[in-house]
DNA sequence: CAAGATTGAGGATTCAATCTTC
DNA sequence: GAAGATTGAATCCTCAATCTTG
């Protein structure tokens, strides 16, 4: 005999329909993103980053701000770097980024892309939230960010 | 002069944080599945479904209940047949699906696995609940769903 | 043919290992 | 050597195209 469940068949669907919401949101957002502007989430979140700096950013430094690891950053860049919206600087003869930032195509479509991602944000989640329901998220979201460690980058003290 | 943000900045900071918050407790749930169990969280959903099903499932009886898409149910399948969890039956000659259903070990993993991550969801997450943020989640949760159409697969009426 | 299912390609994510530079 | 950054391999996910079978 084990006790098989360590949440009551109520928590379970609780759970399962939150994360089901979620994904079905984020998957929502990013084909509106693909649609209308042709970037991917992944390239979103870079774009928005880097236009949200006041200059060109290092990879650790972008890493940090998106709260990814470095590699993920470095693979994103790698995939992006033959759409011609980034502007990189490498140092020398290795392959090694000095910096990034936008180009002026990247910051065109990082703004347009911001201002519809926000009206789809707006009407798919915003619109429908109760003041109660932006509270109880909100302080959900800070005490979870709280207690959760950032993405632990190798050089990170711990 | 183009409005850029349809968003304000706290809206933005509100989405930012719970979206953030959102993927650090994936990625800490999968990683407790990995280190405990061995299975991806991918994997785990298709434990947990065939466990609760009655008996054998075709693959897209899985992809419902899952809400997934049919593809993304065959890949996962592909990728899980050498792991000896389950238990597939195919049609003669062709590498084409008839049944998926768990095998005694995968029915095992499945029940510790349920268990255990059970608990995880607890102490990350239930336990910081208030009754008013449950309750407003429970309540988005729902209504997004209600709101957004299931993963649309191909013969689906449209 | 249509419903059931798989395949291939391309981008995304993680982990561990390695390269580069100071 | 340590900090900054990239790479490779494995999994995952989506879309479009194709195969299989009743």
């Amino acid at each position: 005999m084990v006790a098989v469940d360590s949440l009551t068949p109520d928590e379970w669907t609780f759970w399962d329909q939150w994360m089901r919401a979620q994904e079905r949101i984020v998957r929502e957002l990013g084909r509106s993103l693909q649609l209308e502007h042709g970037i991917t989430k992944a390239e979103f979140s870079i774009l928005v980053t880097l236009h949200a700096a006041a200059g060109p950013l290092r990879v650790t430094d972008l890493a940090d701000a998106l709260g990814w690891d470095k590699s993920r950053v470095a693979h994103q860049l790698t995939r992006m770097q033959r759409g011609g919206h980034l502007h990189l600087t490498s140092a020398g003869t290795s392959q090694r980024r000095r910096s990034v930032a936008l180009s002026d195509t990247g910051r065109q479509i990082a703004e347009r892309a911001i201002h519809s991602h926000g009206s789809h944000i707006r009407s798919l989640v915003l619109d429908d939230l109760a003041p109660e329901q932006t509270t109880a998220i909100r302080s959900w979201s800070r005490a979870t960010l709280a207690k959760l460690p950032g993405q632990a980058n190798p050089g990170d003290k711990g």
